[in-house]
RNA sequence: CGGGACGUGGCGCAGUUUGGUAGCGCACCGGGCUGGGGAUCCGGUGGUCGCAGGUUCAAAUCCUGUCGUCCCGACCA
């Protein structure tokens, strides 16, 4: 492509409203222009970059047996009022009525529609299949940023695959598992895969595919010793494995006038605040539960809605307590508190003499024990890890953290839609069961982003070669038409083998380096007036900044070699 | 939705405090010169200052409302 005859429209500075590095490049190199909030075009650059991704992840898809459809945007109101996410998904859902004032979404996500479509699968026989689909989706999210790291409308890769039993979808989950690894490492990402909680799509196993990056919207702990990665929301240390070793004493009321935070008791009695437990009061659906953790230890408000077994649960409010009496704002305790379920974190078990509220206003009580002060309906992970516990897996290993941007996520999904949804296969006793199934996302734009989060210098992005636009970008210097001629034969040969960005235009020779920087393409070959003497082709690599004179006949083979390495 | 900031040619910004009828750099167009890291000179095009009301002889500037955008929190590929 001859950039005189492309629209490539550069930038020299950053845009005002752009963040992160990936953001001002896409921007700068004309890859993207914001529409709205959240809403981008994908210029020609941008798109070819876009599609370079989604082959990438289509072939693989296909390598793993999986098959390509698609399947509507807009998506009857009817469909997810079955499953009750019409109204779960609430405002992140963008929704349209039509002329009848028949409602719809704009598909946030496919479970219920493919679920619909593979009802046609009728027998054991047709069992297992996995349907995919490259198709924009839409969520309104509270925030979107970064460009098109967070957007109102990206593009996904949405996969879902139908099976008999669990067995079958374990071996699934496992192919499309490493299918993604293989799609990350192709792009030419450093990832980590970790496990992952279920959020909306729901589901029980689940695993997210994380590009690490200093911008990452998630913070990932693993363990340096052995393989355990994990989101921050679902990560686990095991800290509390100490098996107690004091003496229980006996229980004792203080006073502790106005006294109510973990920060101002531990101060007021002198003690660390490992010393006391914390009780949260949480309202999850339609019960109140209270929830113990250790005085320095943050509870994890999505494990206390896993536990309880609904979809978000919430803090007691001040109106909340004041209309309970036997609930005391700032002193509440779990000696006496009979009328509401408790909680505990696994670490209490370690935990002796420890202080709590005494439910009583201006009180707390000094050495409480579990088991003879009072008793845990369940025992359960409630806090989030910190970095320097000891692993949960292997206990050698202190955690670390580091943060990541989720480009894929796959989830075992059970036949949570297909009984709401009565999608049912026959076994070999015409017996009807629901589908076992899985799904499997990649942000396709997302990877993009992310790619240039990843690789990135002052001067531009540093594509890695599988998502680069083109392969190298030509770039011809002065204004002789004998370098012009020169340029455009070497064009011309080079295009049966490579795509090449060819800078044709009569602009300086500044210009034209800093565009190619910008661009970001692995190679530049600069033709200039020496060419015509020497015959050799001057290479940039972009990514080191390397330089190499090569002859028109051995820079083919040389490019492919190369680019191997970047 | 809560907290903060901002809307002035395509992009980046000044001007707003103290009202007097819009300016700079880049980009763009024509021409000269230059041609290995955003060169330079001359001459141009382009803005009802987000929008709507209000105050005033006079509003980019003051007031009210509204829309949009960005940042910090809860959501997610």
């Amino acid at each position: 492509m001859r950039i005189s005859d492309s629209f490539i429209p550069t930038l020299r500075d950053d845009p005002a409203e752009a963040e992160i590095v990936s953001h001002k490049l896409m921007a700068r190199a004309g890859l993207v222009r914001k529409s709205a909030a959240g809403f981008y075009t994908w210029l020609p650059l941008g798109w070819r970059v876009l599609r370079k991704v989604e082959n990438i992840v289509r072939e693989e898809m296909d390598r793993a047996g999986c098959l390509e459809l698609l399947m509507p945007i807009l998506q009857p109101k009817e469909l997810w009022e079955a499953t009750g996410r019409w109204a779960a998904y609430g405002h992140e859902m963008m929704r349209v009525t039509d002329r009848h004032g028949r409602e719809f979404c704009l598909g946030p996500t496919h479970e219920e529609m493919i679920t619909t479509v593979a009802k046609e699968l009728r027998s054991y026989k047709d069992l297992p299949k996995c349907l995919y689909q490259i198709q924009a989706k839409f969520r309104d999210e509270i925030r979107p940023r970064f460009g098109v790291m967070r957007s109102r409308e990206f593009v996904m890769k949405d996969a879902y695959s139908f099976h008999t039993d669990e067995a079958s979808l374990q071996k699934t989950y496992d192919r499309m598992s490493e299918a993604y690894s293989r799609i990350v490492e192709r792009c030419g990402l450093t990832y980590r895969s970790v496990k992952a909680a279920g959020g909306l799509i729901g589901g029980a196993v689940s695993e997210e595919f994380m590009v690490l990056a200093e911008t990452g919207e998630d913070v990932v702990i693993y363990c340096p010793e052995c393989d355990y990665a994990a989101n921050l929301d679902t990560a686990t240390s095991r800290w509390h494995t100490r098996a107690p070793d004091e003496a229980g004493l006996p229980i004792a009321k203080k006073a502790t006038p106005d006294k109510r935070s973990i920060k101002e008791v531990s101060e007021f009695l002198d003690v660390e605040p490992r010393s006391l437990v914390k009780t949260l009061i949480f309202r999850a659906g339609d019960k109140v539960v209270a929830a113990l953790v250790p005085g320095d230890k943050e509870l994890n408000p999505e494990k206390l809605a896993t536990i309880t077994g609904v979809g978000e649960v919430e803090l007691f409010s001040e109106e909340d307590f004041a209309a309970r009496a036997d609930l005391v704002s700032g002193f509440v305790g779990p000696v006496g508190l009979d009328a509401v379920e408790i909680i505990a974190d696994h670490s209490l078990k370690s935990m002796r003499n420890f202080i709590t509220g005494a439910n009583e206003a201006g009180f707390h009580l000094l050495n409480v024990n579990v088991e003879t002060d009072f008793s845990v309906d369940v025992w359960a992970d409630l806090v989030y890890a910190q970095v320097g516990e000891s692993c949960s897996q292997c206990d050698a290993g202190r955690l670390e953290q580091m943060r990541g941007i989720e480009v894929g996520h796959i989830f075992q999904l059970g036949t949570k839609y297909s009984e709401l949804l009565d999608a049912q296969y026959v076994d070999e006793n015409s017996e009807s069961h629901p589908f076992v199934m899985g799904c499997y996302g990649v942000g396709v734009s997302r990877v993009v982003a992310a790619a240039i989060e990843q690789r990135s210098d002052e001067s531009g992005i540093i594509w890695p070669p599988a998502l680069a636009p083109y392969d190298a970008q030509l770039i011809t210097l002065g204004k002789d038409d004998s370098v012009k001629d020169e340029a455009d034969k070497l064009y011309a040969s080079l295009a049966t083998d490579f795509d090449i960005l060819y800078d044709d235009r009569s602009v300086s020779a500044g210009i034209k380096f800093k565009d190619a920087d910008l661009i970001g393409l692995p190679f530049q070959l600069i033709i200039g007036k020496r060419f015509a003497e020497t015959r050799q082709v001057e290479v940039k690599i972009r990514a080191t900044g390397e330089r190499a004179e090569l002859s028109v006949e051995e820079l083919p083979g040389w490019m492919r070699e190369t680019r191997e390495g970047l």
